[in-house]
RNA sequence: GGCCCCAUCGUCUAGAGGCCCAGGACAGCGGGUUUUCAGCCCGUUAACAUCGGUUCGAAUCCGAUUGGGGUCACCA
């Protein structure tokens, strides 16, 4: 029985790194029909950070990595000593200034075969210095909790960060003492950012509910996740989650550390928005923006309808139809101002207000000047680009828009 | 620095000895469609870190070098 576990600790909100580590152990679970467990880590009071637990669950939810059991290390405080005890009564440990530390006996080394990379890693057990298993506050450490915890939860495979092979070492000295078979580990590789270096605040490593919050959408985030450091073989790249699952294995986990590249992202997040019903992509962008409530349902239908293909996010919507929801200050030039004129003129003439018909006069106005497109734009929307603009100023209005040209002459 | 991990286009990767003078995707560049910008379509630039082995044959196996990363807490 595949039995997997995350462990973050409250002392933050999960990362882009954190979370495909939970990906990683969700979609393993799943493939092999196994558990997904949350474990929360929080056994150093210090550095607990309120709200953290709950983002990681908030993150957790909205993505659908929803976990089988749940566990808390702060409620199984007298585990944790139990077994510092009992490691003591077998001459393990000592305690020294209130703490329970561990010797790593020399002499022999310490091996394990990691799933990543299918390859033997193998350390000298005299270059393991002695470690803390239980703080003089009670608490016990990572190295400890984390021991006990996976073998009494019966964790088959441990999928987590390569920052934790040099301390595999001390866990797999742990369940060599307790007599404990050990689960089989894992290491990932770490993502860096664009610089190389590990990942920072200023890229990727951004909260994922910033992300969520900057419009990204959950689908195109799992894939880009899944996609760093991982591929099913093949030129597929495009997944659902059900994809991934199916296909996920551990033995075509990359070895290298990917760098985070977010213009990947961008796009990924363009496709699913792209794939996205008009009702669904309005939905979404309506909760993003409450502002947006007021537009009339059949108009704001149109304006998501014409922006879909130009948005890379959610939030990318507001500015797209910033020039219809708002006047957009626009100061003209002598030769801008005698077009405006000319589109003052044209547009005033329109019986029936519909964007052929405005298309028609912009096309004159444009032909007679010698002007293209984004001259138009600028003059009614103050940018160069953007939407549609006959489609635009249909759905602006014929009296609103000869009042903006109004004002510009 | 010690220990450990890693090394294919700028980036994510395919590749598990001959199918590879290395394929796909993003980005870039060029073109087409066109109502600007997107989107879509077509094309294109660009990589096996280096040096030695092994082999009839190496991106693939081995070693060294170089480079990058991780870790060295009563933090996880």
């Amino acid at each position: 029985m595949v039995r997997v576990r995350i462990a973050p600790s409250p002392t933050g909100i999960p990362h882009i790194g954190n979370t495909r580590t939970a990906l990683f152990n969700y979609l393993f679970a799943k493939h092999n029909q196994g558990k997904f467990i949350l474990r929360i880590e929080d056994t150093d009071q210090k550095r607990i950070v309120p709200g953290a637990k709950e983002a990681i669950v908030e993150i957790l939810t909205w993505l659908g990595l929803f976990p089988d059991e749940q566990y808390t290390q702060s409620e199984r405080l007298s585990l944790y000593k139990e077994h510092a005890e009992l490691l003591i009564k077998k001459a393990i440990a000592y305690k020294k200034d209130g703490a329970v530390w561990v010797r790593v006996n020399t002499g022999a080394a310490i091996a394990w075969d990691d799933a990543i990379g299918n390859k033997k890693i193998q350390f000298n057990s005299n270059d393991i210095e002695d470690f803390v298993v239980l703080k003089s506050d009670g608490f016990p450490t990572y190295h400890l909790a984390s021991v006990v915890d996976d073998h009494l939860t019966e964790i088959s495979h441990v999928i987590r960060g390569q920052e934790w092979i040099s301390s595999t070492p001390k866990h797999l000295f742990l369940y060599e003492s307790f007599g404990w078979k050990p689960p089989i580990f894992a290491h990932l590789p770490v993502i860096l950012g664009p610089d190389k270096a590990k990942l920072s605040k200023r890229h990727g490593a951004k909260s994922v509910l910033d992300y969520r919050d900057e419009g990204y959408l959950k689908e195109a985030l799992l894939n880009f996740m899944v996609i760093l450091g991982w591929s099913p073989g093949g030129d597929k790249e495009i997944m659902s989650m059900d994809e991934m699952a199916q296909l996920f294995d551990l033995k075509n986990v990359n070895t290298a550390n990917p760098i985070f590249d977010i213009g990947k992202l961008q796009w990924l997040n363009g496709v699913y928005i792209r794939q996205l019903g008009i009702d669904e992509l309005s939905e979404k962008i309506k909760n993003k923006n409450e502002k947006l409530k007021r537009i009339n349902e059949k108009i704001f239908k149109k304006l998501v309808e014409l922006a879909q293909s130009r948005m890379k996010t959610l939030n990318e919507f507001d500015e797209l139809v910033a020039p219809i929801v708002e006047e957009p200050k626009v100061v003209l030039s002598q030769n801008e101002k005698e077009l405006a004129r000319k589109l003052n003129v044209g547009f005033s003439s329109i019986v029936h207000w519909e964007s052929n018909a405005i298309f028609t006069t912009i096309k004159k106005v444009m032909q007679e000047a010698q002007v293209r497109m984004p001259v138009m734009y600028r003059i009614m929307t103050g940018k160069e680009s953007g939407l549609p603009l006959p489609q635009v100023l249909e759905i602006i209005g014929k009296e609103k828009v000869l009042e903006r040209l109004q004002k510009l002459l």
